[in-house]
DNA sequence: GAAGTATCTACAGACAATATCCCTACTGTGGAG
DNA sequence: CGCCACAGTAGGGATATAAGTAATAGATATCGC
């Protein structure tokens, strides 16, 4: 059997024995005990394992991609493989066993998915009949459903091109001749649709009618269906559909919401359908439940008013016309509504998108002080107007910006200005017209030779030319030119070191398949001008995009992305040049030539070779300074409405753009999420990630202005570098002789120089991005759609700006809802600006006070922030305090500073945050604590505690003059500080090493100047010894789960089910284990530690060949990896919890919300109210016993695993195997193998899964080696599993044999080796052999002992409704 | 050191029993063997009385005691620092000149070794200019079989062409024991797929003699006019141990012309290290690699006397690798530091990157991030 | 199947080694039956 | 028309690559005998 096909069996038998497809386990709260096991396994319960293996490799066969007519080669790479192993595969295994299989062919992923590139390719640059041919040749290898897609998708682009509707009709009525083709509701939609748009007159009619009369008898395909698909097909056809065939609204009642609006209208607005709208339904009653609906139609019709008045269409696309806004206006009280039209005393040229713009700003702003009730009716004008700018901008924003180019360079032209060339804009023309023009012809020589080739070579020396064709052939060319371009930049422009190859192929790669949708979204909606659609048909025309999913998509693999990504590159380097001027010494006289902007090279880490992209180091010169207006890659920029919310791993966020929910890292990962939002397990955290998208944002434009400004200047600021020139000149090479170790240093310098400029250069392009990006933004109203890693931390998407960004990117971010501070909101922005200058260790009181005292430097800093004392500066995080002072001094200026309107987001983080879950899951009272979950009067601070500890250990060496180490104690004695033991403090508790700590307090040592550089080592040696001393004693309760987590974590990455011992190849050895560790959070997010031993391979691409890991293999679990995450991956995922469950209360509450990770966002005047929901969630979260839910579950999902382990002959259970042993070997006739005792398991397992009671009774009596080790308990053998206790002995061992072996040197000196110098060490020798040798263990067997996990931790008595009072919890 | 080492066979019986495992490096245990093949090689001639050996990981000292039994030398220093080497030789070998022979626990590995060497009395040789004579006032042997050994191997070559270490005596020959890995990279000509950049880089500035090697050997090699003796695959129970794979004995001899001058020899060797990364690919596609542009001045250096279409680094001599060397120094469009990007390629020494300075400016500052500022 | 040796060194966001040689097995072609 | 032989090549697997190892040390995993 191919690698790859036991591969994906493995992930499909450990699916389902994982329980994977049923709700239970992903369920809200798991109670893993409560599971049905019987649900566990969807497939007929087998007889035997072999059963279990048959029914899977059939369907594996079934949905695999074989394609035998072309090869019989075996096919060992399994990532092609994979692209099927997605949802469908799934959902084809979840179906009822009694699915019979129509082709057993062989297994080969590859060819078929060949097959599939050509098709694309063909359909794509409009080779139909050849497409035809493949799609024709696919068929006996594809399941009926599989070809429906296929089908589904030829006749789309059939369609697309505009064919004639008889070749369709032809097409169509060929494939029902093929018996078992199964038409979709989307074939049949797609038939209405080619009716409706291609087909004569004449024809249209009647093909309608009749298409619509044979599906209504036929019944297997509900009408409702039909029109939904249509809907998002194409929604103009509907009303002609509807009249030609008859549709009675009664028959689309079932429709979902959003289409059955749409045909409502139609019904009610378009007189031809009046009629149909009465009938009675032949099909079904009329649905009372019509009325409401029309009800809420009318609450639609500003908008649909409002498109009518655009009809006449505007010059940009973006405008906003005075009649929409008079009309929103009216709806506006009338105080708002005088108050609105002060500040807009007239509406601008609707031709002027300036004045549009302005004009939308002013009201934007207005609107922002409205109560939500009241504003409602301007959001609805807002909503139509920014949906079309936020398609705009995703969809055509890279044109514009290639306009902008052209604009500016033909600008510099006519102006005749001498540095035409000088410009970044102006280059850029250059290049993407040369970029452009090369990718044609390239594609146009592909296409060539693929005309003239015969069909036998399809599959060969073509393959990845199709793939390039097809895939580029889809992307206007010089869309993919921009976006290569633009992204090429942004990398140059960021990175800080060497740029390689992969990265940026990868990058590039990404960059197109993103464009790639927009041109297909582009594509589906040909000349559709946004600006005369509603708000319900622009969200039509979006969902309908996330609706129909491309089945080509899947090609786009991380290989296939590399290759393209290589093609555009490789193109790029040929042709993009940059103008450099040197002095050349010889003619002396200046030259300016053309060089390459790109050359390709290599560089060498560790002796591997790694593939660069050096960039010319003029190009450098003009990112870091350069206007990057145009410059900027707009894709994934901050949205003008709100995200769409989340419904599946895969639909929500960006209105067009795909983006995923969950960043997943495997394949296993994504399956489980997805299986779990079907299941509808989900919902909360699918609820609590859409509210953290709809938080509105706006830039701090004040504050915006102070950077800009220090930015402008150029000079060093804070950590701003300042403004870049030239490369540095780097010092002179030592002269002839230097030795080596000068040579090196020298090297090193010169490194150093060169990072560090590189460094500089990328954080000036850093801001420089995020300026560009704020600008841009200012006066708007946008939001971050988010998604979450795979333990449910939530993430912006949006990269660069974003508020998970550093000190400047955060203060840039201000929430767009003001609201008034009232008194508790003027005290906690006082509170926040303490935090903020770094005063967040005293009692709030206390800051307040502090905030009070320096009043004069806050107002100062506000007014004068650049000319004043600058007392924001010295802040911890200065940008932010200067927001902060900023915002109290607008409120103070205030006559009655409590009604200021703020719209600064405060900030309350846990303190500790992680060492607080471990609290409150431990009920460790004295952790409790120490980390404020416990109410106190100051707040607690354990990294001081520990640093107290610290001190005071080491004065008491140096008082006692401990030997060896005063010397270092005296240099740390008054050098321990919070900041030196933080990191470690809070790493420890998630398993960072003794070496790992080292480091960390290494480089905080090297802030401190009064320790010497050659004892820092020593020191960080020292001082990492008395804090992890201190941090045992203090955090007893965290270790003791931190130890359980890890224990349990190895027994299920070495545990191995019958399966995976039955199949592996040797008897004798254990299997490869490959379970993750998994859970599921209170909220229902599946999470599945990712790190398995990767395996990667070379992928051969134009430039280079890259080394990518292949997602779809299934290797082994490293469960050193598995083991030391889970500490972490744990507590986040419970962190994570906290931050949605508060986020959706905050959100039912009406507050605004953000947060970053422990840290929670809210206006100043919700801050109470904020706070007390933080507390009643986390005492929500922690109210049941987690760990013992999490072990539970555990056990749950490895109830039938097995860990081999070794007993020795005096162990007890010693003779109850061996006698087992010998049963078995009379059965089978020798002794037994692991496998053979693995087998036996499997008969037990099989037993006591039976349906049947007697067979489970057998089961139960049936004897094991599991069952006789029953009793054997995690602690006895720990030391297989955790590390050895023979081996902790052998340190020693080692030493004394050292010893020794000098001794055995010490003899009398003697001029020759004699024959007793050689018995003397052989005496010497044999002696530590005896000593050292470990007992050898003659005839001990190894059998599974079925996992068990440690008994967990007991928890403590905290009092956890405590946190409710505790108010330096969070603070 | 006149005194005979027992038969290796012995030896390692007792320290395999007690489980000494210095055996990362391979030693030829065989003295009268090496003593024949250094005679026919001929590349101690005139070595003698006068001159200092430093022996850097003389293992066992069976090379050793060939070179000590061959020259008498006025000083022959072992430098080992691996206790399980250091301790036996100490314990073995009681040198009956005492003058001479001079076994320290020092790390050869450590250049600074040799700085402190070089501040004894007598121990540091008359600086020689670099001309038709070797200095034959020093020598220099090493077992390079060890881990590390490679490393020191293309160190050392590489101090010939900056003339420092002990080339800032002058042309102070070496003998080194090396792995047949190593010995396959060196002794590759041009024009064949086997061509290293190793030996590339060595013939630029030394003549490496073969004096004793494997048969098995001889496929892979090309030993120009050297004629070693060549040790048959049976013999290696007897001249190697451990005998897997066996030991090459070669000489390394300083060019007196070297093609590429001290100051320049940085640049050359990242220039052919550059080029060498694809070796087999046509010089018309690998050239443009050096840095952007870079085909253009290159172009016509060799264009009379080689294909740029065919000819791939490999197949270039190292005098022609020096010629296209000095054509990219001297193009004026030769981009000021891009050669020192090549400095960048270890990051863990980057001190500057984003990720160490978190802080006001740069990436995304999270919990872990904020608490490290 | 036990012993020495290489490989790590908290987690996440963001990841990432390649060129070349050699050999095998497959494909395609052409020729003879 | 099908078969067979042979040549050519795609692609999988193995291997080398660079070159200070600046300090340390303990656990674990893989690997060679």
């Amino acid at each position: 059997m191919p690698k790859s096909t036991r591969a994906l069996k493995i992930v499909a038998l450990r699916a389902i024995h994982n329980g994977l497809y049923r709700k239970s386990i992903a369920q809200a709260h798991p109670d893993p005990a409560s599971i049905d096991h019987s649900l566990k396994i969807p497939l007929t319960t087998p007889r035997s394992t072999e059963d279990v293996v048959v029914i899977s490799r059939d369907r594996l066969g079934d949905f695999g991609l074989a394609f035998p007519s072309l090869t019989t080669r075996q096919r060992k790479r399994s990532m092609n493989v994979s692209q099927n192993f997605d949802s469908s595969f799934f959902s084809q295994l979840q179906r009822e066993s009694s699915h019979v299989s129509t082709s057993r062919t062989s297994f080969d992923a590859n060819d078929r998915f060949k097959l599939l590139n050509v098709l694309s390719s063909c359909l794509s640059h409009g080779n139909i009949d050849r497409a035809k041919v493949i799609l024709k040749n696919m068929r006996s290898s594809m399941t009926d459903d599989e070809y429906s897609l296929f089908f589904n998708e030829y006749i789309t682009r059939l369609i697309e091109v505009n064919i004639n509707f008889t070749i369709i009709e032809d097409t169509f009525k060929e494939a029902l001749d093929h018996k078992n083709f199964i038409p979709t509701s989307k074939t049949i939609a797609l038939l209405l649709w080619a009716a409706s748009t291609l087909a004569p007159d004449l024809k249209k009619h009647e093909f309608i009618r009749s298409q619509i009369q044979i599906t209504s008898l036929a019944r297997d395909i509900p009408l409702y269906s039909i029109i939904e698909e249509l809907f998002y097909l194409s929604p103009d056809s509907i009303p002609y559909v509807l009249r030609s065939g008859e549709i009675a609204q009664a028959d689309l009642t079932d429709l979902p919401e959003e289409p059955k609006q749409y045909v409502d209208n139609l019904y009610r607005t378009l007189p031809t359908l009046v009629s149909l709208c009465s009938n009675k339904s032949q099909m079904r009653p009329l649905d009372p439940k019509q009325e409401i609906i029309e009800q809420l139609d009318d609450v639609e019709s500003v908008g649909y008013k409002y498109v009518k008045s655009m009809l006449g269409g505007l010059a940009d696309g973006v405008s906003f016309a005075p009649q929409e806004i008079q009309d929103a206006l009216h709806k506006l009280s009338s105080s708002d509504r005088a108050q609105v039209s002060k500040t807009i005393p007239f509406f601008g040229d609707e031709h002027d998108t300036d004045a549009v713009l302005d004009t939308y700003w002013k009201l934007l702003e207005m609107s922002s002080n409205l109560e939500p009730e009241a504003r409602a009716p301007l959001e609805n004008v807002f909503d139509l107007f920014n949906r079309r700018r936020e398609i705009a901008l995703e969809t055509t924003s890279l044109n514009s910006a290639a306009e902008r180019w052209k604009e500016e360079y033909s600008a510099s032209i006519e102006r005749g200005s001498l540095p035409v060339m000088k410009k970044l804009n102006t280059l850029l023309y250059s290049w993407n017209k040369a970029v452009t023009s090369r990718i044609e012809k390239e594609l146009d020589k592909m296409r060539d030779e693929l005309a003239t080739s015969t069909s036998r070579t399809i599959m060969n020396n073509s393959e990845s030319r199709h793939e390039v064709l097809g895939l580029l052939s889809a992307i206007p060319t010089d869309q993919v030119s921009v976006i290569t371009l633009l992204e090429l930049l942004r990398l140059v422009a960021m990175g800080s070191e060497e740029l390689s190859t992969s990265k940026v192929l990868n990058a590039i790669g990404d960059a197109i398949h993103l464009e790639y949708h927009v041109a297909r979204y582009t594509k589906r909606n040909p000349n559709r001008d946004t600006r005369s659609l509603s708000n319900r048909q622009l969200l039509s025309i979006v969902n309908k995009n996330k609706h129909n999913a491309d089945p080509f998509d899947k090609i786009w693999t991380s290989d296939t992305k590399v290759r393209i990504g290589a093609f555009v590159m490789s193109i790029v380097m040929d042709v993009v040049k940059v103008p450099v001027t040197r002095y050349d010494s010889v003619t002396n006289e200046s030259i300016t030539k053309k060089i390459d902007a790109f050359s390709h090279s290599y560089v060498y880490r560790n002796g591997k070779k790694i593939g660069i992209i050096n960039p010319h180091p003029e190009i450098l010169k003009y990112l870091a300074e350069g206007d990057m207006k145009q410059s900027a890659n707009p894709q994934l920029l901050p949205m003008l409405v709100k995200p769409l919310p989340w419904t599946s791993n895969v639909t929500g966020g960006y209105l067009t753009a795909p983006n995923e929910l969950v960043r997943t890292v495997s394949i296993e990962q994504k399956v489980y999420i997805q299986t779990a939002i079907e299941n509808g397990t989900m919902d909360k955290v699918l609820e609590s990630v859409s509210i953290l998208g709809e938080t509105p944002w706006t830039i701090n434009s004040p504050l915006f202005e102070v950077i800009a400004q220090i930015w402008n200047k150029g000079e060093e600021f804070l950590d701003i570098p300042a403004k870049l020139s030239d490369e540095p000149d780097l010092p002179k090479s030592p002269g002839e002789g230097a030795s080596p170790q000068e040579r090196r240093d020298w090297a090193r310098t010169c490194r150093l120089m060169m990072s560090k400029y590189r460094s500089d250069h990328s954080q000036r392009c850093d801001l420089n991005y995020k300026l560009e990006i704020a600008r841009s933004l200012i006066g708007e109203r946008f939001f971050f759609p988010h998604n979450v890693d795979f333990r449910g931390r939530a993430y912006p998407i949006p990269p660069l700006l974003n508020h998970l960004g550093n000190d400047l990117t955060r203060s840039l971010l201000v929430f767009w809802q003001p609201k008034t501070l009232g008194a508790e909101g003027l005290r906690w922005l006082k509170i926040h600006l303490a935090n903020l200058f770094g005063k967040d260790k005293m009692s709030l009181d206390d800051r307040v006070r502090f905030v009070d005292e320096h009043l004069a430097e806050i107002v100062d800093s506000a007014t004068n922030p650049l000319n004043g004392k600058m007392w924001w500066k010295y802040a911890d995080k200065p940008f932010q305090t200067l927001g902060a002072c900023m915002e109290l001094e607008k409120a103070l200026r205030c006559p009655d500073p409590t009604l200021f309107k703020s719209r600064l987001p405060i900030h309350q983080d846990g303190t500790c945050n992680g060492l607080q879950h471990y609290a409150a899951l431990g009920g460790d009272i004295e952790g409790a604590n120490q980390v404020n979950l416990l109410p106190a009067e100051i707040p607690r601070d354990v990294y001081t505690k520990v640093a107290d500890m610290v001190r005071a250990s080491i004065r008491e060496d140096l008082e006692h003059k401990t030997a060896g180490v005063s010397e270092l104690a005296a240099l740390m004695a008054d050098n321990i500080t919070r900041k030196v033991v933080k990191q470690t403090v809070m790493t420890s508790v998630y398993g960072v090493t003794f070496v790992g700590a080292r480091e960390q307090i290494n480089g905080q040592l090297k802030e401190i100047d009064s320790i010497p550089e050659e004892k820092r080592y020593l020191c960080a040696i020292y001082v990492t010894k008395k804090v992890f001393g201190a941090i045992r004693e203090l955090f007893y309760g965290a270790h003791e789960i931190q130890d359980w987590l890890v224990a349990a974590a190895r027994i299920i990455t070495k545990s191995v089910t019958t399966e995976d011992c039955l199949e592996a190849v040797d008897t004798r050895r254990a299997p490869k284990s490959v379970s993750s560790v998994t859970w599921t959070t209170p909220f229902g997010l599946p999470i599945v530690q990712p790190y398995r031993k990767m395996t990667k391979e070379q992928v051969v691409t134009r430039l280079q060949t890259v080394y990518l890991s292949d997602p779809y293999q299934l290797n082994s679990a490293d469960s050193r990896k598995q083991a030391s995450a889970l500490p972490p991956n744990f507590i986040h995922s419970l962190d994570a919890t906290h931050m949605m469950m508060t986020a959706i209360e905050c959100h039912k509450a009406g507050l605004s919300f953000a947060s970053v990770h422990d840290s929670y966002w809210t206006h100043a005047c919700d801050v109470g109210e904020m706070n007390d929901k933080i507390r009643a969630c986390f005492v929500r979260l922690h109210t049941s016993d987690l760990v013992a839910k999490l072990h539970k579950e555990f056990m749950k999902r490895t109830e039938f695993h097995y860990i081999p382990i070794n007993i020795v002959p005096s162990h007890p259970k010693y003779a109850q195997l061996k006698q087992l042993a010998k049963d078995t070997k009379e059965r089978i006739g020798r002794m037994p193998h692991l496998r053979d005792w693995f087998a036996l398991e499997a008969e037990r397992e099989v037993l006591l899964k039976s349906s049947d009671e007697a067979e489970r009774e057998e089961g139960r009596n049936m004897v094991t080696a599991s069952t006789i080790l029953s009793d054997l308990e995690f602690d006895e053998i720990s030391g297989q599993i955790m590390k050895s206790p023979s081996r902790s002995g052998k340190p020693a061992a080692r030493k004394h044999r050292k010893k020794s072996s000098e001794n055995a040197g010490e003899g009398p000196e003697v001029a020759l080796v004699s024959d007793e110098d050689i018995e003397l060490l052989d005496e010497a020798a044999a002696a530590i052999e005896e000593e050292g040798a470990a007992p050898k263990v003659k005839g001990s067997i190894t059998v599974p002992w079925q996992v068990k996990f440690p008994e967990i931790p007991k928890r403590g008595d905290l009092d956890l409704t405590q946190v409710l009072k505790s108010q330096y919890f969070f603070s | 050191m006149s005194a005979r080492l027992p038969r290796f066979n012995e030896l390692s019986n007792v320290l395999k029993r007690s489980h000494i495992s210095a055996y990362t490096r391979i030693n030829i245990t065989d003295s009268d063997l090496v003593v024949r093949a250094l005679e026919r090689s001929g590349s101690l001639n005139g070595y003698g009385r006068d001159t200092i050996v430093l022996d850097a990981y003389p293992s066992y000292g069976y090379v050793s005691q060939a070179v000590h039994d061959m020259l008498r030398p006025r000083k022959h220093v072992l430098l080992d620092i691996y206790p399980q080497v250091y301790k036996v030789l100490q314990e073995m070998v009681v040198p009956q000149d005492p003058t001479s022979y001079d076994l320290r626990p020092l790390d050869p590995y450590k250049w600074s070794t040799f700085d402190h060497l070089w501040t004894e009395e007598g121990m540091k040789p008359q600086k020689m200019p670099f001309g038709p004579e070797f200095n034959k006032e020093m020598l220099f042997i090493a077992n390079l079989t060890g881990s590390g050994g490679t490393q020191l191997l293309s160190q050392y070559i590489n101090c010939i062409g900056y003339r420092n270490w002990i080339f800032q005596f002058g042309r102070v020959k070496m003998l080194f024991a090396i792995t047949p890995r190593e010995a396959k990279l060196l002794f590759s000509t041009p024009g064949s797929t086997r061509r290293t950049r190793l030996s590339a880089i060595a013939y630029t500035v030394a003549d490496i003699k073969p004096v004793l090697v494997t048969e098995p050997l001889r496929k892979d090699c090309d030993y120009g006019d050297g004629d070693p003796v060549e040790v048959s695959e049976e013999e290696f129970g007897d001249a190697f141990y451990p005998k897997k794979s066996g030991a090459v004995l070669i000489a390394v001899e300083p060019k007196e012309n070297m093609l590429v001058e001290a100051s320049d020899w940085y640049s050359y060797h990242l220039f052919v290290r550059n080029l060498f990364a694809t070796r087999a690919t046509p010089l018309i596609k690998c050239l443009r690699g050096l840095s952007p542009g870079a085909l253009e001045p290159l172009y016509p250096v060799l264009k009379d006397e080689v294909d740029y279409e065919t000819t791939r680094p490999v197949d270039l001599t190292a005098e022609q690798l020096a010629r296209l060397h000095r054509a990219y120094e001297d193009w004026p469009f030769k981009p000021k530091n891009v050669m020192w990007s090549a400095f960048m390629e270890d990051f863990a020494e980057a001190e500057h990157t984003l990720v160490s300075q978190p802080g006001i400016i740069g990436p995304a500052a999270d919990d872990t991030e904020r608490s490290s500022s």
